[in-house]
DNA sequence: CTTGACTCCGTAGTTAGGTACAGGCTTTAA
DNA sequence: TTAAAGCCTGTACCTAACTACGGAGTCAAG
């Protein structure tokens, strides 16, 4: 596996070169080793933590989280129980995205086929999906 | 059905005002009603509006496109077929993002459950979750 | 050995999405 | 009736996450 300069990390991971460096000095990623002239020699897994970067912030995540998942696989051996901890709140966290996503995919579903069948749109599905909690103020 | 303050309605959406006004601004929300001194009157619908912008804001939709999911309801009866096209693509969307979280919740529950166990952690499963495309040039 | 693509570093600028006053009315409750 | 709390407009400021130079060295093809 020979290594891959940054230009071609950054085609391969689908991001801006300038990005890439920009996540060095962010420390989302490894400073990698430099050949002689000074050109940064990336191993071809750094494409894989990369395209999980990117992946993962289209899903919402910032980049702090992004950068905390990351560390929960350099795993020391000491605080695993720590870890564990961390990952199952990342999972509740998860469950509870997934949760309105798919919500708010049965709304535009049912919008889809009102549309379909011509319905007259009268109360719309999609507001109501993701309304979450009733605080219930004097409203009814 | 009374209408409520400004104040009123970001507490209940769990805002702040200031939050709610660049809405406004934004046209993600409509300019409500005024009283007689110039406060905003807002009808209780809204705070359904506004906890849907938030959370789908929370989901990694920008606000733009949390604009057009909104427009997608009212709906013209004219041109259903575009509306129905264009929910279907908000829906392709979201399912692109429920296999990337569920791959995800997959390799943190992995990560967890070795943990627990106290295996050593060979390869970590999160990165690999959300490698996506191979786009394996070898290409030199 | 030249030329064009690639890389380096550092700093500055940009976009999205808020957030914070200032200065001045309005409502409400003691 | 007055003080606190709430609201108004407008402008300025802020953070996150890039993105774009400038000026210079490097590498690969012809």
């Amino acid at each position: 596996m020979q290594a891959i300069t940054i230009g071609k990390l950054a085609r391969q991971a689908e991001i801006g070169i300038e990005t890439v460096r920009f996540y060095e000095r962010r420390g989302l990623i490894a400073e990698p080793p430099r050949s002689n002239s000074g050109y940064r020699q990336y191993p071809p897994e750094a494409i894989t933590r990369l395209r999980f970067i990117r992946r993962a912030k289209d899903l919402g995540f910032s980049l702090d989280a992004i950068g905390e998942l990351l560390l929960l696989r350099s795993n020391p051996a000491e605080n695993r129980e720590q870890v564990r901890a961390k990952a199952q709140a990342k999972i509740d966290d998860i469950d509870r995205r997934l949760e309105d996503l798919s919500r708010m995919r049965a709304a535009l579903s049912e919008l889809a086929g009102a549309c379909e069948r011509g319905d007259q749109t009268e109360d719309c599905p999609i507001l109501v999906a993701l309304d979450g909690g009733t605080i219930a103020g004097g409203s009814r």
